[in-house]
DNA sequence: TTCCTGAATT
DNA sequence: AATTCGGGAA
């Protein structure tokens, strides 16, 4: 039916097809961009990265052995660098310490159990944490960011008070659960989300996913 | 000036 | 519930 999420997926994965999310040559630095994109924009988080990798300090080894300061440093361009710069630290000596710098399987760790240990480090909220199992480790979660909340509530799939996990269980089920449709659903959702669906005058006449219950009144988003 | 693929603190 | 962290681009 219409205005239906996996309608809407079946749409814009025609439109979009596969996005080949995440943008990242291995699964560590898909986890270091999840942390530096926290309420950043990616252009500044490539700066970030490019100049981790310039310095070659774009591996868990090199971030275990390089001080606060110059982690600080690199990072700078991605905004919240002193709190960034921790957060990475925290993450890789956690990912060292338990797991061996290595990405588990699931018979290793369940996915949930993954989730948990993640959520507990400093810095690692719900998006991170699941940006992370879902394209660093491969785990079937789904992803819930600012951009699924703003199309969600303008497609009356969920009210304007819905929490996280609450949001995240109406994708989970009105989808089926499945890691390659996890994985690009978020994907477009955040190339929907920057460039038509958008907080102010959304650009609903272009948007690849058709119009949405908002479009008539083509109201600002407001939370 | 606003906004950006948030999370912790108060 | 409100504030804080922040450089870069529009």
């Amino acid at each position: 039916m219409k205005n239906s999420i996996k309608d809407f997926y079946d749409r814009t994965f025609a439109h979009y097809g596969d996005l080949k999310w995440w943008p990242a040559k291995n699964p560590f630095e898909v986890a270091v961009g999840a942390i530096l994109t926290q309420n950043t924009s990616w252009k500044n988080v490539e700066k970030a990265l490019k100049n981790l990798r310039d310095e070659d300090r774009l591996s868990p080894q090199a971030i275990l052995r390089a001080p606060i300061y110059a982690l600080t440093e690199s990072i700078r361009p991605s905004g919240y660098f002193n709190q960034k710069a921790l957060r990475l630290k925290a993450f890789v000596e956690w990912f060292d310490d338990e797991l061996d710098c290595e990405f588990a399987s699931p018979d290793t760790i369940s996915t949930a159990e993954l989730r948990n240990k993640l959520l507990a480090l400093k810095g690692i909220g719900p998006e991170t944490a699941d940006d992370i199992l879902l394209y660093a480790f491969k785990r079937p979660v789904f992803v819930v960011d600012a951009y699924t909340y703003r199309i969600a509530v303008r497609h009356d799939w969920a009210p304007p008070l819905a929490g996280y996990d609450e949001l995240a269980e109406v994708f989970r089920s009105n989808l089926e659960e499945d890691l390659f449709i996890y994985q690009n659903f978020h994907a477009i959702l955040v190339e929907i989300g920057k460039n038509f669906c958008i907080k102010k005058s959304p650009k609903c006449d272009s948007c690849p996913a058709g119009k949405c219950p908002d479009f008539e009144g083509a109201r600002e988003f407001s939370e």
